[in-house]
DNA sequence: CGCATATTTTAGGTAAGCCTAAAATATTTT
DNA sequence: AAAATATTTTAGGCTTACCTAAAATATGCG
């Protein structure tokens, strides 16, 4: 049996791992999770016990195939919940992260496949982020983040890399939302700011934002 | 904060109180709970220091106002959560138990509350119990036990009062759901067994499940 | 390359929630 | 009402997951 902090752990460690694609350090897993760094050394110790990471001191974590794989389930179901909530119980996209952040944890593969289904199979949850299928595979997107957009292109919103309520609200506020058109008209070389236009509307953004921003390229 | 633990504790006084309406005691919380007395004795104190119970050593357990408060939303959450899997997800009145058990513990009044509009505010649950209101009531059902039913009477299926995997699959077997035609046929005074017509079989049933099948009288 | 700084691990401690065994109290039987 | 039995509480221990402080190791800069 696995126990919720250490779903937390596999989580983390495998966010670090697909943002970064490289191994956690114990630092970064440290942050994810808001614990400290001798906690995780811990937790990592147990976690290779249970055959679930690969760990080497002071060299940093890796998930095994086991371990990945009970990550990727975890993640699955995080958003299959956040469809559910946005599309049947009217959530906002922005409301729906803490609450999915417990629904994650229900243990029932039966409970995963009738929502699945009964979300008619979605591909991707609210956020544009694609969800890990039933066999553990994380489709692969060919989206790039808006401060990667060419000056003079277009593009359509397709995500965000954030999970993070006031990061949502403030996209919300700017009217950035899925299937929105962007077109890059500047980027300020001194800070990485950009000048957009969203839909018809001119907007500047920052470097933080335009990186947490998934885009299509038309 | 309240813990999981602690949640559960409250859950299983309440369960106490309206089955046998009176205070419970050490020993029936460690059965309900599958635990040690000395464990709950413990828990009981800390229940205590909360305020959520009012305890005297060696005299059992009651619920304050605020702890029966917090124990009938975690009913009507579980409550709640069956009638979505059996209503929306599919599942069959006998395997929603477990799930319902960890959902219950979901924190979000936001979500109870868009889960209950959702299922178009059901007023009992898929094993015919009354669903708590927002504001803590459970509604009152003029209902008997099967085993309280006088012999040559009539009556009709509405419910069961124990949620229990082997009980509620053995009741699908004899074709017992709620609103199915009951009559009862015999008594017999040594086991009171019973002898009855389930629409328009014959069954033979025993105290034990009769006791736990809720009829509403013709 | 060697020293300063940053990162990671170890050591030792805490709180929650569980346990068993023994002691205290309550209840039932004779 | 005293003895026998049942229930409940106390005492002492265990595991999980957290913490801080100190020690060990790695990294980066002059």
């Amino acid at each position: 049996m696995i126990t919720l902090s250490e779903e937390n752990y596999l989580k983390a460690i495998l966010s670090i791992n697909l943002n970064k694609n490289n191994v956690a350090s114990t630092n970064e897993i440290a942050n994810t999770l808001n614990t400290s760094a001798a906690s995780v050394t811990e937790m990592v110790k147990k976690l290779q016990d249970k055959k679930l990471v690969i760990y080497e001191k002071y060299k940093g974590v890796n998930l095994s195939a086991n371990g990945r794989k009970k990550a990727i389930e975890i993640l699955r179901k995080h958003r299959l919940w956040e469809t559910f909530l946005v599309k049947k119980l009217g959530f906002n996209w922005s409301e729906v992260h803490d609450v999915a952040e417990q629904l994650e944890h229900i243990k029932s593969k039966k409970l995963t496949d009738k929502l699945n289904r009964f979300l008619k199979y979605p591909k991707f949850d609210p956020h544009g982020e694609p969800i890990p299928t039933k066999n553990g595979i994380i489709p692969t997107t060919n989206r790039i983040t808006l401060s990667e957009m060419p000056v003079n292109s277009k593009g359509i919103i397709m995500g965000v890399s954030l999970d993070n309520k006031e990061f949502l609200e403030y996209l919300t506020k700017l009217n950035i939302s899925i299937g929105s058109k962007v077109y890059a008209i500047d980027r300020i070389s001194f800070d990485q700011s950009m000048k957009i236009k969203i839909n018809t509307t001119i907007e500047y953004i920052s470097k933080e934002i335009a990186q947490n921003v998934l885009i299509k390229i038309k």
